[in-house]
DNA sequence: TCTGAAAGTTTTCATCC
DNA sequence: GGATGAAAACTTTCAGA
């Protein structure tokens, strides 16, 4: 899918907010939420998906579904700036699935990376894999997540 | 949607992993990669959905697609320990669509909430709104986001 | 109880206006 | 952007393992 920048109309945002919270409809439901047809809607949302607006679908899980599932946001400096450690450093992340999230940030850390592990023992064997042990890790904390107040990928469209 | 505990079993959970990654896809296509028949695939989308497993789908926007994305991961310590206060505080941050993510964390800091906003106009007044001038907000720092190298909400099944 | 296949229904897709 | 018919997908039912 291109991503050339293609303009955006108030129904273009409604929809993509619509979808964002839901996309388990039907055309017809949709449109009805965003005043089209379904075709106009369908014609949309092929305009979106062949942009690269719309990057994919995918379910969200609940996280009381998941057993004994812990989240951390652990955040990180590493040793030195250094694109190759950096590169490294990411794709060592990037191979792992417990690794939800990761986040390059400015300041005084390097990065935010969220994990989602199943009980300690396996919270304990991946950060350290991925954390303590690495060679190019300088620090982090991690902060243990009591609660999901709202989890999500949303982003606002205007 | 109820949520009691049901059993998931190796077809589940390598089912939810390929709808976490792609739920736009044929129930046939979502067969092959299973080995499951159409209808079977259906029936235990069905039963996960029902009991909450699934709890949504939903689009994923391309953050390049976002004109003037700004997204910013702010670590908050609210002023006292107080039941109401974080009541009050979690709702105020609902109430805002710019509000990708709220954890209640344990340690140094109570909260860690990742805006997404257009522009830094728009990213400083929503967090001086929420943060800045919210009467029981002790403390937060900013990281703001470089480069989103992973997004996502997958968690692990098994 | 769960599967696979077939029938019936709904939705989606492509073309037309 | 809306409407239509054709194609595809989904849902349900049923028989078998």
């Amino acid at each position: 899918m291109p991503r050339s920048e293609i303009p955006l109309d108030d129904i273009d945002h409604d929809l993509l907010a619509v979808l964002q919270r839901d996309a388990d409809q039907t055309l017809g439901a949709l449109g009805e939420q965003v005043g089209l047809s379904p075709s106009a809607v369908q014609r949309r949302i092929t305009r979106l998906k062949k942009h690269g607006v719309i990057a994919r679908t995918v379910v969200e899980l609940a996280p009381e579904a998941t057993s004994d599932l812990i989240l951390a946001v652990c955040v990180v400096t590493l040793d030195r700036e250094s694109n190759e450690r950096h590169e490294r450093f990411q794709q060592r992340l990037l191979n792992a699935p417990e690794v939800q999230q990761i986040y390059m940030v400015s300041g005084d850390w390097d990065y935010v990376v969220v994990f989602a592990t199943h009980g300690m023992a396996h919270h304990n064997e991946v950060t350290g894999r991925l954390l303590s042990d690495a060679p190019n890790v300088r620090r982090y904390t991690t902060l243990f997540v009591l609660k999901p107040v709202r989890t999500g990928n949303a982003l606002p469209t205007r």
